[in-house]
DNA sequence: TCTGGGGTCCTAGGACCC
DNA sequence: TCTGGGGTCCTAGGACCC
């Protein structure tokens, strides 16, 4: 069997005679959220300015005062400084000039205000950055069809078998691309091209903004090796410093470590994957299409919570939680029945529990009642700053036979939940939706 | 004066079943 | 009266990414 097996193997066609080097890309845009802002006030280009923070409408700000006046007449002065900035948000996006002041993106605003106080902060519009996101994207998959989402301003494509991708290892394409995104949305992106997608992940932060780089397998030691290890796209804080305590500061560093020793100091798999990522191996594919595993949605409160003294407002926010979870599924068209909780503490602690259902369900009751059983199994006493919901185990909700979805919820008047402990138990009574 | 919101994947122990 | 060995599911936490 074994003979005849290597016999057949020894007659197959090699299955093609010169394939094409696999060339994958990865692309993304320069300051992307804030690039957008920079659409409609032009009159902010070159300045330091920040984006993130805030539920407030920058818009309204600007045109209350300045009512009438088109976006690009505003005056600069009008604009938001970072230091009159209050409220506990991060910086998503910070533009080339704010940078140089040392602010990035997940730094906190109070600690950005210090560094550069002059800074322009706007809050982030999701809905042009979402429609400048699907624009941008739609672009590439008329010139390079295979291209994997991660996220609204990044994607790899594999250039593979696109008409001219291996031209100049695909610089010919790159720059095709990155041409027809500028005329189509006025913003510019990175791109770099490389065997595989770790590889490209970090060419493409070679020559920011508006640039293109090309690695070829060659390159690993002059252009990969020197890099800090944290460069490595899974290579977070943690990880980086376990490496730093052993001296492995550079993917170099690592790449000279045994594979043996990475896996003794960092576990089989994650020890195994560094390896092979220094020495710039990874066959991951680029993939097209893919389903979500689960749903969710938090809020952080603008002052800390207690459980009983603000039980009121607590309530609300988690049914308003739970509703807008639930309305997420049903607009996007899925079903879940793991149903969970998230608690940050004021020390920043974190918590989860959760529940899994006998049934699916997009149902914001029941999705409200399940979530209100976990609250029971979790400390109270702290006060906290994070409340979130989930959903997880999804699936479409038309894979699924209709009885399976959720046999109809209880409709036994209003429901009574007890989800945090009441501050007098004879109130208990009028706790009620 | 700290540290958003939305995700994915991995690990590890216990329950439960064969 | 000395206790196997898989496999799968559930749950909690944590690392990491955009």
């Amino acid at each position: 069997m074994a003979q005849q097996r290597r016999d057949n193997w020894q007659h197959e066609p090699p299955a093609r005679f010169a394939p094409n080097m696999r060339r994958i890309a990865h692309l993304d845009m320069d300051a992307f959220f804030a690039s957008v802002e920079l659409l409609r006030y032009p009159q902010l280009k070159g300045l330091p300015m920040i984006i993130g923070g805030g539920r407030r409408k920058a818009d309204d700000l600007l045109h209350a005062s300045h009512p009438g006046l088109p976006a690009h007449e505003i005056p600069v002065a009008a604009f938001p400084r970072l230091k009159d900035y209050v409220g506990r948000g991060v910086i998503t996006t910070a533009t080339y000039a704010a940078r140089q002041f040392g602010v990035g993106s997940a730094m906190g605003m109070m600690k950005a205000a210090r560094l550069c106080p002059e800074a322009i902060v706007l809050p982030v519009d999701f809905d042009e950055v979402r429609r400048l996101s699907r624009a941008f994207k739609e672009t590439i998959r008329e010139i390079a069809p295979l291209m994997e989402d991660r996220g609204i301003d990044e994607v790899y494509i594999d250039f593979t078998e696109v008409p001219g991708g291996q031209r100049e290892g695909g610089r010919v394409l790159a720059r095709l691309i990155q041409k027809c995104i500028q005329e189509r949305t006025g913003l510019t992106c990175s791109i770099g091209v490389a065997p595989n997608k770790l590889i490209a992940k970090m060419a493409s932060e070679f020559n920011k903004p508006n640039g293109i780089s090309i690695v070829h397998e060659a390159d690993l030691q002059t252009l990969i090796w020197p890099l800090a290890a944290r460069k490595i796209n899974g290579v977070g804080p943690k990880a980086d410093a376990k490496l730093e305590k052993s001296g492995l500061r550079t993917v170099g560093d690592i790449a000279g470590q045994s594979r043996e020793w990475l896996v003794e100091h960092f576990g089989r798999s994650y020890g195994a994957w560094l390896h092979d990522a220094a020495w710039g191996r990874d066959e991951r594919p680029v993939v097209t299409e893919s389903e979500p595993v689960s749903m969710s949605r938090e809020t952080t409160f603008e002052r800390d919570l207690h459980a009983v003294r603000d039980r009121e407002a607590l309530g609300a926010v988690f049914t308003d939680l739970c509703e807008r979870v639930a309305a997420d599924l049903r607009r996007k068209g899925y079903v879940g029945r793991t149903i969970g909780i998230k608690l940050r503490y004021d020390d920043f602690r974190t918590a989860t529990r959760d529940l899994t259902l006998d049934h699916y369900t997009d149902d914001p009751r029941v999705i409200r009642q399940a979530a209100g059983q976990s609250l029971k199994r979790v400390d109270l006493d702290r006060r906290l700053r994070l409340l979130g919901v989930r959903v997880g185990k999804l699936v479409p909700a038309g894979d699924l036979p209709p009885s399976e979805v959720r046999p109809s919820p209880p409709e036994t008047g209003p429901q009574t939940l007890e989800m945090f402990p009441d501050a007098t138990p004879k109130d208990r009574k009028f706790d009620s939706d």
